[in-house]
DNA sequence: CCTGTAATACTACAACTGTAACAGAAGCGC
DNA sequence: GCGCTTCTGTTACAGTTGTAGTATTACAGG
């Protein structure tokens, strides 16, 4: 399993992959040039890199590059947070989640809706002992 | 305000300014050797970019420089939390939260200690409209 | 005073990242 | 078939980070 530690841009590049199934480095640039201004080489060579770290393939269609990414937007999220709640927070999640409730600005829908999230996920789980 | 985004090596660098309130070269490196293999000159450089980044600051003392953070471990924490949240998740935060809920291990007490910290938001704010 | 020791200052260097220029190859239009 | 355009491959370079060696300074003890 790769490491997956992105950084900003190299997680855009990821979203790009992601979000179509597939990508030629010309879609892909499409996508950033948004919002970083960049040349297709450069974007060229970011799926390069990423691809020496195991985090994207690609195959040749005629003289095109299409690349695919060969994590899940899922578990890349995941390992992230993990990696970041773990740095900051010692791996303690309700910390983290509590620092969030306290310290950055939720109205009270969002509270709602995490409330919800807690219930189902009571029901749901965690009944085996 | 200095852009605090952290390695983790830089990290542990303020944390150790942070729990001492002050702390000269050899105090720090003092607390990283149990993490980190590093000979106290690393230390310095490392301070002395943070330093450079305005950080951190030192005033000398006899022949040594006594370092202080010029953070707050709590603003930093923040600040590096909405970063992160804003890169992730697009600043959002509840769906931050809840991810952390579905994706991460929380025993039951864990949950029960999230809503009670649910429950004291609410009482204590929005109750505006 | 002189010297050792301890502390800082300066310099270095490899890895990684953002960013891109240049070179070569391969279709497309004529 | 030949050149233009479009891709990719290669190479480069500056900035940051982790990591440390070397030079220098300054106090402590004799």
């Amino acid at each position: 399993m790769a490491k997956t530690d992105l950084t900003p841009l190299q997680l855009s590049v990821m979203r790009s992959l992601w979000k179509r199934k597939e990508a030629s480095v010309t879609e892909v640039h499409a996508d950033l040039v948004a919002s970083h201004q960049l040349v297709p080489t450069t974007v060229a060579t970011l799926l390069r890199r990423l691809e020496e770290r195991g985090l994207v393939d690609h195959r040749a269609e005629g003289r095109q590059f299409i690349f695919r990414a060969l994590v899940e937007e899922e578990r890349a999220t995941r390992s992230m947070v993990a990696e970041f709640s773990e740095r900051l927070f010692g791996g303690d999640v309700p910390r983290l989640v509590s620092h969030l409730l306290k310290e950055h600005e939720l109205n009270p829908g969002d509270l709602d809706r995490i409330r919800d999230i807690i219930a189902a996920h009571e029901s749901g789980e965690g009944k085996s002992s």
